[in-house]
DNA sequence: AAAGTGTAGTTGTCTAGACAAGACTATGCA
DNA sequence: TGCATAGTCTTGTCTAGACAACTACACTTT
């Protein structure tokens, strides 16, 4: 018989604090009973937490309740369960969070500021080898390429080179990319993608300093990113933005 | 009587394609039959979806089965669902991927190199009232503050000018910073519960530029990251990578 | 000593039914 | 016409029980 600490008069039961529990459901008591236990420490990250039916017979709930709470810890990554053999507290030495690609034009809007789009290339390509691998074509084969400075009130956000399997969206060169960006067309037409990115720091080239009115000295946030749907190479794009002007935020919350 | 396209015969049930289901399990079965649905386009965005008892239907599964796929749908940011009236197709305008930041350590390690610091600075100050404010402290009141330069192999690959509250970690300067990283004493101490940070391209300052042995117009990457447990600010962290050296990859997942 | 066997405890998943709460619609009444 | 009300459909959640698969450990047999 293992030892695990289960009681759960101190901060579990809403009648303990005199306040009613944040969420009133029963499977979002107990969860939030664990994570409360996490964040003080009460279980050591890889220590063995309560089993289920230890968690039912202290909350009086069902098996399903528990699990469904446990079920949601896991996904946070705040626990790891082994069938078999128990719930451990996860070791957070990388925590995860959830970073969030909005299309630039909605970034924009969104602060209440204009969008302006400038179309310095919208053509056929064929594309060299290194490219055409990249997005899954024999050597030499069409590609679309566009690019396209994005402006924020005038002033240069974003400098957008990006390359398009045509098998994915044939009628991409059509689309009028001052009014729609590259990005929201490709959500319609391949909706649900999977993506690659990569986030660096580096010079822009020189003709991309032209394009964004920055000094080719100037540190630039550099996006790379490869998209897929369903094993089908969509697009390749680099996004190049002034480090002065741009910056990716984010928040952890487990 | 809204018409809703629930056929499932075409894709969905493991007899029709003659392989074997990708997960077995019925809420798998579920899962996917809609994640496929919504890829190719049969459900627009913010189109309705089957109910849930019309899946219940189609699947000859139990109420909780069918519930539990759509949740999950509904947790990754594929689904919307409204209490009475169902379960529309979301609207992708933006997508979100797990972020991970993982310690440095492991990292270099995990790459099958050798990771030393070089602990520049590890001492007592008093703040002053900007920093006070973001530790939330009086202003003047004591911190710690490390000054660390992470090796990988014998090359600089980050300065870390970090900013302690000494209630969150009372013993934190008696640390030896060679051996234990910043990161992951704090993450001991005080499990890691909330964060928010910024990555941004911009130069390193003359100082920095001389710890990191590099040049003063070298790009670099800058990731300042703010940590927070249960309201209490725990520590303030400057970032500073060589852009040439260093990069954030990740990847989406819907 | 080594190998196999049984058992208890754990998570993973499903079932069939239940009640609650929200949103819309049709109906009846003033 | 306007308003209240009942009814239907939806999702949100819970229950009590069941079987399967996996792990670890003690026990037995070779």
């Amino acid at each position: 018989m293992v030892f695990r600490d289960t009681s759960a008069s101190i901060a579990a039961t809403s009648s303990a604090t005199g306040l009613p529990s944040p969420a009133t459901a029963p499977y979002a008591h107990v969860k939030s009973f664990l994570k409360q236990g996490l964040s003080v420490g009460r279980w050591q990250p890889g220590a063995l937490m309560p089993s289920e039916s230890e968690l039912v017979a202290q909350f009086s709930v069902s098996r399903m309740t528990v699990t469904r709470a446990l079920r949601e810890l896991q996904n946070e990554g705040l626990v790891t369960r082994v069938q078999g053999l128990g719930t451990y507290a996860a070791h957070l030495a990388q925590v995860s969070s959830r970073l969030t690609i909005r299309d630039l034009h909605e970034e924009i809007t969104a602060r209440g500021h204009r969008h302006r789009a400038e179309v310095h290339l919208a053509r056929r390509e064929r594309a060299p080898a290194a490219l055409a691998a990249q997005l899954g074509l024999p050597s030499g084969a069409q590609v679309f390429h566009t690019l396209i400075v994005h402006f924020e009130d005038q002033i240069a956000l974003q400098c957008e080179d990006r390359y398009v399997n045509p098998a994915c969206a044939p009628d991409y060169l059509k689309t009028d990319f001052t009014r729609i960006t590259p990005t929201h067309y490709l959500l319609e037409v391949a909706p649900l993608w999977e993506a690659q990115y990569s986030i660096q720091a580096g010079a822009p080239s020189a003709h991309e300093a032209r394009l964004l009115g920055i000094v080719i000295e100037e540190p630039c946030l550099i996006i790379v990113r490869r998209t897929v749907n369903r094993d089908i190479p969509i697009t390749l794009a680099r996004l190049v933005h002034p480090g002065s002007r741009y910056r990716v935020e984010g928040q952890f919350k487990p």
